[in-house]
DNA sequence: ATGGCATATCCTATATGA
């Protein structure tokens, strides 16, 4: 199972890149965000025809996030993260696929900082950690894949210097990333490439994507069912380099569940 | 401190993104 996730910068304007993408590289599971659409004006009849089912939630001009899966059913969990009532911002999604729980997130970007935006993006943060955590250790392969406006280290960017103010590089923000890991979440770009530089954003501005000057900030995690089925991860960055394209590439795990636990370990958990 | 670009909507202007 080929899951992955893509920040469009907009589902009007980026759907004929988004056909391409998906019929060129056939990931069984994509996870959308910034769709900055309203839920009837999602294209779901459109990606139906491309062979590809879909739950979304969608918000006037912001935000947005979508679940596809090819060739297959996807049943809706949840469309928001919990902790906050008030929150009506469309970042949350989770559906299981195939026996597989897949989250998919638009973490808040967190800028400028220090101010309410900023304080936004880490009470957020404080609700994926604990939502999280629950999910690790639910019984079930969960995959969390998304947009979390974070860069990890100093080695997830071209230069840090330029962006040492930027919400995405603060240590809080940094040690929110580390403890929503902690139940012992892979983070598998990184797990599978600990030496090479790898990106998923390039700013439109100043030629970034010319000077490969990125940001690694989508992300796939996973719980221990679905660590032990890790055998590929990588960023399609060829989508970036098109015209008209997103401010970020698609990024993906390859899942061999052939590994995940047999129907003997799932007998003895039932009672 | 600003701006560079792209997308959205209350579209000859403004908000947001990262």
């Amino acid at each position: 199972m080929k899951v992955a996730t893509f920040n469009v910068n907009g589902i009007k304007a980026r759907l004929p890149k988004l056909l391409q993408w998906l019929e060129r590289e056939q990931p069984d599971v994509a996870c959308l965000q910034e769709l900055k659409a309203l839920d009837g004006m999602f294209p779901h009849q459109v990606l139906r025809d491309a062979g590809y089912r879909s739950v979304w939630r969608g918000q006037r001009s912001w935000n947005g996030v979508a679940i596809l899966a090819r060739g297959a059913d996807l049943v809706e969990v949840r469309r928001e993260l919990p902790g906050d009532p008030s929150d009506d911002h469309s970042r949350y999604l989770e559906a299981a696929v195939g026996g597989v729980i897949v989250a998919c997130l638009y973490l808040p970007n967190g800028n400028p900082q220090p101010g309410p935006k900023f304080n936004y993006k880490l009470a957020w943060f404080e609700r994926i950690i604990e939502h999280a955590a629950g999910l690790y250790g639910c019984g079930h392969p969960v995959v969390m894949a998304g947009d979390y406006n974070v860069v990890p280290t100093d080695f997830d960017i071209y230069d840090p210097r330029s962006w040492r103010k930027d919400a995405l590089l603060q240590p809080e923000s940094r040690e929110c990333y580390q403890r929503l890991l902690g139940p012992g979440w892979i983070d598998s770009i990184r797990h599978l490439h600990p030496d090479v530089p790898v990106f998923t954003f390039w700013d439109y501005f100043r030629k970034h994507w010319e000077r490969d000057a990125g940001l690694r900030i989508d992300h796939l995690l996973l719980n221990a069912p679905l660590a032990r089925c890790l055998t590929g991860a990588g960023v399609d960055r060829w989508v970036r380099a098109q015209e008209h394209a997103s401010d970020h590439a698609p990024a993906w795990v390859e899942l061999d569940l052939s590994r995940l636990p047999g129907k003997a370990a799932a007998r003895r958990r039932v009672p």
